[in-house]
Formats: C-alpha cells, structure tokens, sequence
DNA sequence: GGAATAGTGTCTGTAAGACATTATTAG
DNA sequence: CTAATAATGTCTTACAGACACTATTCC
C-alpha cells in the first residue's frame, strides 16, 4: 500500500474527535505593577467567570500554525495590528490535557506566553463579554503571599495553574534572557529596567549593583548617546537611554535573590 | 442559557477533526555514547521511515492524561513495567503543530522528553516493523558536527526537528539540574556522572574540578559508606558511591564550558 | 537648601578554571 | 614497576552583594 492508496481511505472522522485550543497568558507592566490580560467568558461553560483569552485552532482557517493562532488571540483582544505585535515576545508556554479540564469534550489546550510593552486597553473579542489587564497580585496566585479573601478573581478551566506556571516562566526568562527590554518601549533607562525586574520578581533589587551588572553583561544593552529631558520625579540627575542588544542569552545571567531555599526536598 | 442546557445542545463533531497525538524524545546512554529510541514505522506515512515513537491520543481511552500516554508509549516500545518507569524522568518538551507536517489531517504532536538509565533493547511495539535504541551522532544533527554523508537516517514528519530541541533542552538541564543521575543507577560514582556529563553535552570535563564542583553543591549527591568493589578497567583507586540527593535545583549550576560563542546575533 | 535619584568606587566572600599533587589500583 | 585514575590542594581571575560616595535634579 502505498502512501497515496493510504489516504484515500483514511477516515479522519473515524476516532472520537479532541479539540485543540489555544490559551494566551499575556503579561504587561502598568505603572510598575505586573498585569495579565483576562477575559470575562460570554458562553457557557464557564460564563461570567475571568478566563485567559484563547480559542479552538481550526483545522484549516487558512492553515495557521499553533503560534500564528496565539497571534491571532492576543490581537484579536488588544486590538494591536500586526506591526505594533512585532515588538511583543511570545513563546510557547506548555500543553494541557487532562481528561476533564473542559466539560463539554476532551479538549487539549497549547497555551502561550507573551510579554509586552505598556499596551493599550483591551477591547472584548467575539467570545468575551469583557477584557482587562488584572494585576496578578490579585489573583491570589503569587507564592504564599497572602490576601484578603474573597477578593479572589476564580480563573475558569485550569487557567489558575496554566497562569502560575507562565508567571513563574517568565521570572526564570528574566534570568537569563534579555526578555525584560520586551515590557519596554525601545529606549529605556537602566532604572526602568531595573522596575521591570522588581515587577515580575516582586522584590526591590540593589540599584547600584543592578546598574553595574546590566553593562557588565556583553550584549545585554547599548547605549544611545541621549538621556532622558528631565530628571526623575521626585529628583536626582538624567538618565542615560539605552536599547536592546544583540544578545540572546545573558552571560552571566542575572540570578533571582534570595531563592536559596524552594530548591530542596522532593514533592511530597 | 446554564451550562448544562449548552452542553446538550454541543456537538463536538460540528468542526474538522484535529488529531492529536503524543510522541517521545527517549534518551539514554549505552557504552558512554547517547542514544535515543527511535522506531521503524509499519504504517504509512513514512512507512519505513524511523521516527520518534508515539501514538495517537484517543478521546476516551480511561480517560488518560497526556503525560500517562507518553509514559505508555515508551512502556510499550521498551517493554519497561511500571515499576522500572518510576525511576524515568519524564517531562514535557513542547507541542507541534505546523499545517502540513501530518500529510493525513491537521496532526497536533505534543512531545515528550525522558531520561533514563541504560534501559534494555526494545521490542518493536504495535505500530512499528522495529525499534532501536540509535546513537544521536549518527543522525546528522548535533550542531555543525560532519559526518560522512549518505550514512544520515532521515527522520519521518518533523522529528528532526523535535529530536533536536530535546537533545537541547537535555543539554540545559544538565547545567542547572541533577537530572544527569536519571541516566545511572540508583548509586553511582562521581566519575560515572561525569560520563554522563561528557556524553550528552558532547566535550571532555576536567576531571578535578568536576568532581570538587559536584560535592560543593548542597543536595547534588549523597554518599553511601561504599566504594566500588574493584579500581577503575585500568587502574586506579576505588571510587566512593553516591546516591541522588534531595536537590530539584543546582545552585550554583553547572554551565557548560566553551558556549560563549552563539548566544548574540539575532536569527537572520 | 533638602531630598531623592543616577551612576561609580571599594571591599569581601564565593566560585570557576587551570594546574599540580598524592594515593590507590590494574596489568 | 608503570600507567591510569580517584581525590584533594593551590593559585588566579571573575563576579555577587554590601556599602559608601559623588553628582545632578526636583521641589
């Protein structure tokens, strides 16, 4: 039997169907706090609920690939254009398919990571009822910081666990990738840099030693010959601007303080 | 409309089927040289092509997870029991779904990377006319390495593709992991894990430093009283045995000598 | 002027890498 | 004995983190 005799007779309808969606954790720094773009669901299942924006991939709609279709997600709820998306980071971020995570069918959902510069507000797509950027802190997620109860925003689905696993993601990105200059626009200063580090990783870092260490690292950042107009808010001198090097890979990389311990002892 | 008066109405089948399935990057070590599991396909497409193993996941089936299917392949094509897949590292290495890489339907391939100790020859499985273990070398895609042409087997779909970021992803867990003691045995020797080491990351290590390097980093081996019941083949003091300690991370890590070079310049 | 901030200098402990050295075993 | 190897010691350089300090700007 040859290739071809094969698939004139293969029955794609054969088997049980799986649907395969595609899930956007999409972070963005507003006035120095960390926030993930969420929609309130229009449909049922889950209807009301905050979920993460995504759709079903179509087995043909113009062939998409799995990341073009991520693509296609975060510009349908923020309303950028193809350009404006260039300058957002997006990754693939893991698979999910456990039996029952989706009521109504085995549902196996490819979700992705995106990190972008201070974007504008989302405006709801066709299958929400609203879109917001939520600041993560809220969402009773981050470590074991504690928090008002009831305040909890209940993501739909597994998005609760697909989110945390994207948070802790992107603070491992920052490490060791130069992935922090994609939440900025493209001159920055080396303080905001530095804001951006403190967001995702939600502790203060040394500004001096921060300082010092961003241009010890080849390829990290390069300078523009200007500052900024001003000084900073509340004081002291202008800053020097800077963009995005060439680099791919920080080296060496900029290690998280303070995480000595969470590294022992096997899951219980 | 409540969720329950949706789901009766909801029709899976209404959209075109997407496939799903689960394929694995198998690697182990035999005779100091890395291999991986790859099958002869029975079947088209490819029918006589080696491949990754895999299969599809079916909607039903005990309503199995992912991570259980992939753990099910590779049981059935190196006829591990349950018992001996315990001491597998099994994780997630990334979802592929480009149009057209399947040429029945739109096929979404989600890969599995394991890691395990010098596991037995296998057995061809269900769908495959053979199955070996091959030493990665030998198939012409580790980095710019040249071989002698002709002597490539070419892999079916993109399994290229997906063998090679699992051979990269192995390479970097190496560096800040210990997942390097999921190649040997429940005990081993420092030099032993060098081995591994040396294998996978395809370089000679300096001896000295690597075994200082190891028992400086808190929870990367433990020792066991014992020694080796004889020197090394030739010659040599007995070597004191370890044992995996409790460590899930390195700190500090151990980076892989010699990368200073490509990690600038943008992708062209 | 006072306070806040950008950027640099200094010091200390730790770690990586190159190399040397000792001790133990096979042949 | 000789060669090979396990394990430890020494030295140099580099870097992380703590801290001090200067210069510049806002209020």
């Amino acid at each position: 039997m040859t290739d071809e005799e094969f698939l004139a007779e293969y029955d794609p309808r054969s088997y049980d169907p799986i649907a395969v969606t595609v899930d956007v954790v999409a972070l963005t720094i507003r006035d120095g706090v960390l926030h993930v773009l969420l929609i309130r669901r229009a449909n049922p299942p889950f209807a009301g609920s905050w979920a993460l924006p995504g759709g079903f991939v179509r087995a043909v709609e113009g062939e998409e690939g799995l990341r073009e279709a991520a693509a296609r997600e975060l510009a349908e709820e923020t309303g950028l254009t193809a350009g404006a998306l260039g300058r957002v980071h997006l990754e693939q971020l893991g698979t999910y398919g456990a039996p029952g995570r989706d009521p109504r069918m085995r549902v196996i959902s490819v979700a992705y990571l995106a990190f972008g510069p201070d974007l504008p507000d989302p405006r709801a797509g066709s299958d929400a009822a609203e879109a917001v950027w939520a600041p993560v802190d809220a969402l009773g997620l981050t470590s074991t910081a504690s928090q008002a109860p009831g305040t909890t925003r209940r993501l739909a689905f597994d998005h609760a666990g697909i989110l945390a696993d994207g948070l802790e993601r992107a603070r491992a990105k920052l490490e060791y990738t130069p992935l922090a200059t994609a939440f900025l626009g493209e001159v920055f200063t080396i303080p905001e840099l530095r804001a951006v580090y403190e967001s995702v990783w939600g502790e203060p870092l040394h500004a001096g030693n921060f300082h010092r260490k961003v241009l010890s690292v080849p390829g990290f950042v390069e300078g523009t010959g200007d500052t900024t107009a001003t000084g900073g808010r509340r004081g002291g001198p202008r800053a020097r601007l800077y963009r995005a090097g060439d680099a791919r890979l920080l080296h060496p990389a900029l290690l998280r303080p303070g995480s000595e311990d969470d590294l022992r002892q096997e899951t219980p």
